[in-house]
DNA sequence: ATTGATGAAACAATCGGTTGTGTTATTGAA
DNA sequence: TTCAATAACACAACCGATTGTTTCATCAAT
């Protein structure tokens, strides 16, 4: 019952007595076929509805028209942002968005970067797993000049594009904001130190406290893989049961800030009048938690759409520009969770 | 300086003396080619470091290996975890996944829907975009017996497979639940209603209010395309200022539920002594928001996989079950949102 | 020794566009 | 009138694997 055959260029190259060279050039507006060839073409393939097969056309042309990210799962706000954004930039050129999760596992992110290279991708856009340290499953793409560009979650010693923001300036800012308000005693939940974001997050809460003459105390250092609730619950109570306990909390996320906040309360600790907190990356929770919490902004969407311009736009840049690091600005997002001057105002 | 041309058959071919289909037919271990040709073939294909050329096998037997998955927003937490679970499950087979967003505009459904006909994928899940009533660019896939399978938001009247919870049952059980926490004007945050998952809710809301003799008050039930957490706060303030306020409200998501706890906590009514909230989909601002909002919960990346597994397995499958509908379960996740008795012992 | 069956591999068409190179007719210049 | 330039289109190779059909050799059975 269904139509066996899609209608090609063959077709309509018969029934119009031409070739389908012809057709081809045709439909393309090559120049060297004649107007009216060109409207008898056109017309018949409207009226029978002939769609190109972009496989025999990827074949022959070696372009299929195709990108793939892999990033370590879709169903996170930030992630799933950044994928957003990617898809709407090449969707826009005409392109294809191939997904793929690393679930943070090497393995994985190994066998799907073979995955989409055999996929015939004409651009990756990458933001490692938690595990890679080993970056040599890119440098086929690479050999071949196929542009592969990382976001945030970024490697150090490739020479690539990357997409990132300014995470040693992040901490920064966020460490001397708590400084602002009157912390002295600031610590910092930090992720995987050998992750750029993590690292240089913890950096920039370094040099907030040099700056500012404040001791560096390592029992306010607690460095942890996952970050997750309840590692973030575990966390704030092994911080806040110091027998000097801080008076000020960085996150390198929103999912620990949120437990650090929610531990404070039934600790009997005062947000933030006695813990001024902060966390990163603006997650929808971070409006919603009381009280609300400050947080560090950015423009994930943004950083998708990016990576993508850059992948498509490879052919275009010089060496130089190939391997470019675009860094962009965060917001300081100051919700009551850290506004105490404001507060003691108030009180 | 980059190898121009991958390995191909031809040179695995060529340099063993045999002829391409033998190697061919030696790398998928057909049988009728000898041991030791294909040992010798392996070996020099692992050798030159052969990778096939997937579009060329494409092309040739017509499979790509590829679904393609149109949705209106990746980065949605409910879509989000859709989205990993048909990337695992497609990922388990050797398929590639496509993704494509509506924005929830007809017409972008319609273009990504023609876009991925053309890319020839194999099979297609669709989350409906909000403005959608017309089914039409969908006829063209099942015409070629190309598997469509409709999540969540699905169609009525189109004879394909659907994956969705049971919403009536969701929306019969979270009333049921307020009214037997002595909940008596209970109010309804609705979604658009030509789509099958609020309609459906909202049924069960209604179903559930004459099981137990409530009248059901036109007042008391409010409708928005949006449901952002800046219509659920229009919302709860319209519905809040009634003269006879409700004393429970059922919200189609829990971004508008959350928005509800919210404007209660200003305008100073208890939740959920006074007002009894239960929302929908188990959103992790659900957990975050004080208090814990009551909500029900649903596979969403189980959802995903399934999904997938329907495209996948469908030749292996008779007209009757290409077309069947697959029903998951809901669980109620009661939080204090909506525990009336038990804050009332307590208090 | 002849025939038939079986195994192993070659041959060649095919998928459907793309593209470099010819070919023909027309036109303008010399 | 003749020749070169140009426009418009045809021809055919090609991209790289897949697959139906043939061919050839080997071996067992009669």
């Amino acid at each position: 019952m269904a139509k066996k055959r899609e209608i090609t260029i063959y077709d309509i190259a018969k029934e119009l007595n031409v070739s389908p060279s012809t057709v081809s050039r045709a439909l393309k507006d090559h120049h060297s076929i004649g107007k009216k060839t060109k409207k008898a073409v056109l017309k018949l393939a409207e009226q029978r509805g002939y769609q190109p097969n972009v496989i025999a056309a990827s074949l022959r042309s070696n372009k299929t028209n195709t990108i793939g990210i892999i990033t370590s799962w879709i169903n996170r706000p930030f992630i799933s942002s950044l994928i957003s954004g990617v898809e709407i930039a090449a969707n826009k050129s005409g392109y294809n968005v191939i997904i793929s999760q690393s679930h943070d596992s090497y393995n994985s992110e190994v066998a799907n970067a073979q995955a989409l290279y055999n996929s015939r991708i004409e651009g990756l856009v990458v933001s490692l797993a938690m595990e890679t340290t080993n970056y040599d499953h890119f440098e086929r793409f690479l050999k071949k000049n196929i542009p592969v560009v990382f976001v945030d979650r970024v490697p150090e010693d490739i020479n690539t594009t990357k997409v990132v923001i300014d995470n040693f300036s992040a901490g920064f800012k966020a460490t001397e904001h708590l400084i602002e308000q009157g912390c002295t005693r600031i610590a910092h939940i930090g992720g995987a130190q050998h992750r750029n974001v993590y690292r240089e997050r913890r950096l920039g809460y370094v040099e907030a406290l040099k700056k500012h003459n404040i001791q560096i105390d390592d029992q306010l250092i607690i460095e942890n893989n996952v970050l997750s609730s309840e590692e973030g619950l575990r966390i704030a109570k092994q911080l806040l049961s110091l027998p000097n306990r801080p008076d000020g909390i960085f996150s390198a996320n929103d999912t620990a800030a949120v437990s650090v906040i929610q531990y404070a309360r039934k600790a009997g600790i005062s947000v933030p009048n006695e813990l001024a907190v902060i966390g990163f990356n603006n997650d929808p929770v971070s409006t919603i938690i009381d009280p609300p919490l400050s947080t560090v902004g950015h423009p994930a969407i943004e950083m998708g759409k990016l990576a993508a311009m850059q992948v498509l736009n490879n052919d275009n840049q010089d060496e130089a520009v190939k391997s470019q690091t675009i860094m962009l600005e965060t917001d300081l997002v100051i919700r009551q969770s850290s506004l105490r001057s404001k507060i003691l105002e108030k009180v």
